[in-house]
DNA sequence: TCAGTTTATATGAAAATTCATGCAATTCAA
DNA sequence: TTGAATTGCATGAATTTTCATATAAACTGA
């Protein structure tokens, strides 16, 4: 049985919304049971393909306000998986990057990502899935990237 | 100067939580200004289409945890813009309904939300958006409509 | 019908998030 | 350069969410 809700359905923001849960929700099982959290798993994932990144540029990626990423980096530091250093040229930066065990931690994860993501894309088919990633960069380049 | 961030960028999973989060947050305002939280405006237009709902339905369609929900009900009939009865052939059930006042608080933030779609809409051009909520629906149906 | 199971919700304690604000470093303007 | 405004982050208090669990109602099968 299908859980229609009158005025939602049909709604993009909220078409939005349960598909990036739904994905999101998949995925989160193989993110648990490798011991961290969603908010965690984005931060590191974040933070691979980088040196490093401050703290409000993490925020704007991992789509939570400046607060919760501070308290949420400030965990993982304790868990040993990032590591914070000033910046250089601008002392009031804290710049937050992966330790080793950090990048032991999350490459495996990445690995399940792909796996994961090529599972949907192909379940959808390979190019509706790369027109809703066109439609959805459009969308969000289009409201301001910030 | 946008946030590439290596891995992220181009992850389905990624960019269907950065537009869903981009849009929600553009209505948030909107929201906000009114006197409502996000959640509080999900479960009113939710219910907005319904008699009623129970408690494990709204959780569903406003993708938060039970425990959740039964306290935001909780606050949200302590504020007066929603009642609960029991259900008649189920005594478990807490069927959750708006009140005269939540209704004509709710109301003006459907047409709010409507005129915002469109402007979204339009935006990204008429048929794509077809096409992107097209493609968001089956996604969401691909993927158990839990 | 009755014990065992499942389902729907509630609840207290713990954890995470958010708001408001504070402070220090930086930038801007005159 | 210097005072004012801005930016980046931290922090305490309040709010919200979550987890684990409890309870009661509804099923299930002998």
């Amino acid at each position: 049985m299908t859980h229609s809700a009158g005025f939602v359905d049909d709604y993009l923001a909220y078409l939005l919304a349960r598909a990036s849960h739904l994905i999101s929700s998949e995925f989160h099982a193989v993110v648990e049971a490798s011991g961290l959290s969603l908010m965690e798993w984005r931060v590191m994932a974040s933070l691979s393909g980088k040196d490093s990144l401050s703290i409000n540029e993490l925020a704007s990626i991992v789509l939570a306000k400046q607060p919760t990423v501070t308290k949420l980096v400030g965990r993982m530091q304790d868990a040993g998986w990032v590591k914070r250093c000033d910046a250089a040229h601008d002392k009031r930066q804290s710049l937050v990057s992966l330790t080793a065990a950090g990048r032991r931690k999350v490459q495996p994860l990445l690995k399940q990502a792909k796996a994961h993501e090529a599972q949907v894309v192909s379940a959808l088919g390979a190019d509706p899935a790369h027109q809703l990633k066109l439609m959805l960069e459009r969308l969000i380049a289009a409201h301001g990237s910030t």
